[in-house]
DNA sequence: CAGCATCCGCCGTGATACTG
DNA sequence: CAGTATCACGGCGGATGCTG
């Protein structure tokens, strides 16, 4: 079901569309990068969900995992540049949740501030 | 699973996450409005799913719906305001797709061009 | 042409329990 | 702490058939 895997715009999707992995990116932004600390940030995420979208965003390249040989075992995580370069994505879709879903303006012909976007 | 409500990432991506939504966005920024032209360009979309997409997006005050009272009936969708203030995001996700995702670059620690992002 | 109704299969997610 | 294994469920999305 790779509705078109040609087009940029859903290979991107691929990546950043699967639940809490913006969430995640976010917080990793944030400089959160341990597992029991990102589980803890993503409230209600399972261990094994985080687990599945750590392991897959490293498979991508997005995140790297750094490991510490000691007891107790201590694993960091962090964003590439490739994970760094979602950023810009994930602002504009806080800036357009802000502007457009803060609270009721669903009618759409009416734009809360400016929409010049550069 | 509302994930994270307050999240204004969240929200904009619970309305564009949903399968062929993007698509969707991208092709009515293209021209493309009558329902019978938007099946055959997303190829392999069942009229069901095209037909939730439409609705939720016109709920959500993202896309209107014009209907011409002729035989045979005629409807029109277009992009609202607040569905144009989306194409900077899909645009940012074409950009990213073509920069990291266009061919064996997964690695992560090499960035294809440059990644100054304005 | 532009849909809706129904049924069904899949898989993404969560819950829980266990391991190194 | 940092995960993995297993199970079960819910809902999304696809297929098909029918209507205005």
């Amino acid at each position: 079901m790779p509705v078109d895997d040609t087009c940029p715009v859903c290979r991107t999707a691929d990546i950043i569309c699967a639940k809490w992995t913006l969430l995640l990116i976010r917080d990793l932004a944030e400089g959160r990068s341990r597992f029991c600390e990102l589980e803890r940030s993503l409230q209600g995420i399972s261990p094994r969900t985080l687990s599945l979208r750590l392991r897959a965003l490293e498979e991508e390249g997005i995140v790297e995992r750094h490991t510490f040989p000691e007891v107790p075992p201590r694993v960091e995580y962090a964003l590439t540049a490739k994970g760094r370069a979602l950023l810009p994505i994930v602002d504009d879709m806080r800036t357009y949740g802000e502007r457009w879903l803060g609270a009721e303006c669903a009618t759409g012909d009416e734009q809360p501030v400016a929409v010049v976007a550069a």
